[in-house]
DNA sequence: GCGTTTGTTGTATGACCGTTCAACAGGAAA
DNA sequence: TTTCCTGTTGAACGGTCATACAACAAACGC
């Protein structure tokens, strides 16, 4: 908008600003926000410095200047994605138990085509990628961790005797493909199956879950 | 390499063809399957005309010419993809039961990192891409056909009440998931850990697989 | 041998890619 | 108000992308 500058020359003092200025904390969040929301809708082809600065509305020399290049972005974006899920898991302080963690990871909020589809891009990437493989371990080591800690707890409490870690790899694998199947096949995978699929894994070495 | 036409214009009459000529069926095939070696190596950001033609060792015309472009390359490499999946379903003419099934799905040439990677390059896509998802719904209707019949099987040879449609699907989540962790997570998941937790969905509700 | 069919080549084209960088300007401190 | 730091801009660059297409040639029937 080249008017706005010539009728603030021609006015008073108060010429519009042609950019805001974020601090580099601001700037590089909005950033990561722009990339998933990009992920999320197009997959890693659509992940490019182009779509992702017109998204967050940024000129696109600051991606390469917050974050090195577009796999530093790439990056960060991976750890933003994990950070919701971690989030859940240990929300606030007490960990949550097993029930309602089931309930949660199912609800319209979390059980979202328009979420997952984040992390099918993103698989596919790590799997060729060993910067991003690194990286996947350190969060997935936290999820398994609180994972494990929420089925032995519910054992616990039940008076059961549970292969936690065993079950806990289990179960995540299994949630893994739940969303993916979402994903892929929006039709057919519902939250419903979804939790009667968990059921069937966890009720007969837990008991009851509800 | 201009050197063998001036060479074979000089001697004899054997000038050495400059290309092969295939039938439109054995051309295609080679493409498809350098795209799938391609998929697998780099994920589908490496799915490019000029890596898989150079890969395919055919000049950059022909995948216009037999597929109409890339997105029909794609979509066939997606059902090459799925072919030796359902052929091991139903290989040969009668169905394999369900031991062998699971045994087989675990082996050293079917849980691979290298086979598995092309899987995570498609979902990707899928997701994103209405034509791959609508390929997509066509087998894997054959195969949760597929899983059915074995799970009802078993269940009726070991006189077992059983849910075998949904517990068909969550057995294929599983499986997808444990594959998406060899992918990412190479030195977590391994064929051992795939068939314990395929065996912790399994025999409470089916009795003992071996 | 000779013509026809049809698979193949490779260049031209225009769009888009990621990165770089010199110039610019917001905004706080002085 | 002025200075300076630093976040921001956007054009320029070399490279790669998918597609189109006119020329070419291998192989088959005759």
């Amino acid at each position: 908008m080249p008017e706005v500058k010539v009728a603030a020359k021609g006015a008073a003092k108060v010429a519009e600003p042609r950019f805001k200025r974020l601090t580099a904390t601001d700037r590089a969040a909005e950033l990561v926000e722009a990339g998933l929301a990009v992920l999320s809708a197009g997959g890693i082809t659509a992940f490019t410095i182009d779509k992702i600065c017109k998204k967050a509305g940024a000129s696109r020399g600051l991606i390469g200047h917050h974050f090195g290049g577009k796999d530093g972005l790439l990056a960060a974006c991976y750890s933003a994605a994990y950070a919701p899920l971690l989030r859940m898991l240990h929300g606030g302080g007490a960990p949550l138990p097993l029930p309602q963690l089931m309930d949660e990871l199912f609800t319209d909020r979390q059980f979202r085509r328009e979420s997952l589809t984040l992390w099918l891009a993103l698989w596919g990437e790590i799997a060729v990628n060993p910067t991003l493989q690194a990286e996947h371990q350190r969060h997935y080591q936290a999820y398994e961790a609180a994972m494990i800690r929420a089925i032995t707890d519910f054992a616990q409490a039940k008076g059961r005797q549970a292969d936690a870690p065993m079950l806990a790899a289990t179960l995540i694998a299994l949630l893994d493909g739940l969303w993916l199947e979402l994903c892929i096949a929006p039709g057919v995978m519902s939250a419903q199956k979804g939790r009667r699929a968990v059921a069937a894994l966890l009720e007969p070495h837990l008991g009851p879950l509800a």
